[in-house]
DNA sequence: CACTTGACCTGTCCGC
DNA sequence: TGCGGACAGGTCAAGT
């Protein structure tokens, strides 16, 4: 679910309630989840206090004033949401909420600080997970040292973008796209968008795809990228933001879940496919592999 | 090595 | 209305 642009919303809203919140109180229900011994959730989550909220890739970072970072992957279904005591945690929000009564079902982990609001983790599937670890260790996990660069950073250059892809020169640029090690935080919904914008069909091996397109394509990555989170995001099914609310992206997306409907740029009726194990969004007329 | 498949989970939707 | 199967935005491990 969340990719980047979802992320980053969610950051955007963590980080306008959490810093300075103290935590006082912990409960969690899925271990699996939340590995973390009892003792260390006791000793540096249990009254820290909440410093910065930061985003890597398609990872969550809260930082605690104990020299201690909750790392959070929302996976699939994840979503963090704060309520203010003075929400009662209760009713939910009326048109552009998909949550109510918090907790509720999918609650794995809930944080309660001082003034009474509370930070729930949710997730339906159980994919997603939370782990407490020094903040100076998290840049040493595995995925951050193979992880490669934020799409979005000012020095990220073109020319940077199409050396990294074609370091996979042979392969589908589709899964090269969803390759975190590649580029950070791209997922389905964002690579299906972006190669359209480019006219390239995801299946074309990168090596053949020409120069030109493969501008075009970090262009309409970025843009996709950046209108995505001037949106909110794209909630298809369970993602909200920080304060439970959908985002709008896909009012605007051109090709995602938009099969059968016409194609904006030519009108061609986009169809679905499966291409690297996905669900696969194309206009058949735009997007047109090279001939073999 | 590179790609595909399966696993991790629950919920929803679609066809019978 | 019930039931089986496919599918869902992510990643990792194992298999081919």
């Amino acid at each position: 679910m969340p990719e980047l642009p979802e992320v980053e919303t969610v950051r955007t809203g963590l980080a306008a309630f959490l810093p300075g919140k103290k935590i006082t109180h912990e409960s969690y229900d899925w271990p699996k989840g939340f590995p973390n011994s009892d003792a260390d959730v006791r000793q540096f989550l249990l009254g820290a206090s909440i410093t910065a909220v930061r985003r890597r890739a398609k990872v969550l970072l809260i930082d605690l004033d104990t020299a201690y970072t909750l790392v959070i992957h929302l996976k699939m279904t994840g979503q963090m949401v704060y309520r203010g005591d003075h929400e009662q945690f209760g009713a939910g929000h009326p048109n552009d909420s998909l949550i109510g009564r918090l907790p509720d079902k999918s609650t794995r982990v809930t944080l309660t600080f001082a003034d009474n609001s509370k930070l729930f983790f949710n997730d339906q599937r159980k994919f997603g997970w939370m782990r407490l670890m020094p903040t100076i260790e998290v840049e040493q996990l595995d995925f951050f040292q193979k992880v490669g660069p934020e799409p979005l950073a000012a020095d990220f250059t073109p020319a940077q973008f199409i050396a990294r892809l074609k370091r996979r020169a042979k392969s589908g640029i589709k899964a090269v796209l969803l390759d975190q090690t590649v580029v950070a935080g791209i997922g389905n919904i964002y690579a299906d968008e972006s190669l359209w914008g480019a006219k390239i069909h995801p299946e074309t091996k990168v090596q053949e795809v020409s120069p030109a397109k493969l501008q075009k394509l970090y262009e309409s990555l970025r843009d996709v990228l950046q209108l995505s989170i001037e949106k909110g995001g794209s909630t298809d099914r369970n993602y909200v933001n920080a304060e439970g609310k959908r985002g709008s992206y896909l009012t605007f997306a051109k090709v995602f879940r938009r099969e059968g409907k016409p194609c904006p740029r030519c009108g061609t009726t986009i169809i679905k496919l499966r291409v690297a194990g996905r669900g696969t969004h194309v206009c058949p007329r735009c997007q047109v592999l090279p001939k073999a």
